[in-house]
DNA sequence: TATTGTTATACTCTATAACTATA
DNA sequence: TATAGTTATAGAGTATAACAATA
């Protein structure tokens, strides 16, 4: 029965979470896919639209979109690869590189007002509950993967 | 400093929380808004499309092709309102109400699973981290959106 | 006049397949 | 022949605006 407290909870947590998130975004004129990729140059400096395809874990065609609007709205730009004439170095433009920085400090800030007022025993327990969740999760995933493909294999 | 660490193994919690559902409803040929509109059904009973695009949050347009997908795909069925002529009343299929049997079990079951080797008072205080969390977000959030709309009132 | 649902249109995320230019 | 990126096409989530039928 608790199990499924802690899960609903979880599931209640996560959709506030990211409803917020969305919300930060839309207010800076950024969707989630296109601040990815704007986090992955912010981080890793230029990089060609193949390395971010698979940074991103999504097609190169899509990327193509998605350089395509960061383009057009001024946070990304797009450069000649200095020795491939094939290739493209997607680089952050000043606006896309201040906006990075005010989205760390965000994070920053938002990270500390989260725990304003606990003391600090009970946010380690919290950081190590949550951790510990997740570990079990990915254990319970990996394992129900395997009995679908032992499943499929047996038919 | 531990505040972001927590804020970060939340936010990892999350993606992996979400991508195994999502994974979930892929397997049965779902989505998780269509998913959404089924549950509401499930545990409302039939309903017209205005209260679902209300329960969902989304336009009555949008309700319209999601049923439609649903129609297609065997999961729910439109039917005339008894007593209102423009209304359409939208009910689950045979199969749609098994298959939200079948999640319904798996998400007591996956709760289940998650806490195993657990002690009880591991799992509660989990649960009162979470909600607490949450509860401190949800506070967080409105504050600031208090102070977006003073500002914007400011200009 | 207000409400229910639909047609029309558009933007975003995402994928596959076919193609061009270059390695 | 393999790789980088693009054109073409398609399905899904979502929105607004205009409109028909009915209350």
């Amino acid at each position: 029965m608790s199990g499924v407290q802690l899960l609903d909870a979880l599931l209640a947590l996560t959709a506030v979470l990211q409803a917020d998130q969305e919300r930060e975004l839309d207010r800076r004129g950024l969707t989630p896919s296109r601040t990815h990729l704007l986090w992955v140059l912010h981080h890793g400096g230029p990089a060609t639209q193949a390395h971010l395809a698979h940074a991103l874990d999504v097609t190169p065609r899509h990327i193509t979109t998605l350089v395509d609007a960061l383009e057009a709205t001024g946070f990304a730009r797009r450069e000649p690869h200095p020795t491939d004439r094939r290739a493209v170095l997607v680089s952050l433009t000043e606006r896309g590189a201040e906006v990075m920085r005010s989205m760390d400090d965000e994070h920053d800030a938002f990270g500390a007002a989260l725990v304003e007022g606990l003391d600090d025993a009970t946010v380690e327990a919290s950081i190590r509950a949550v951790e510990h969740v997740r570990g079990r999760l990915e254990h319970l995933i990996a394992e129900n993967e395997r009995s679908l493909a032992e499943r499929d294999e047996g038919r």
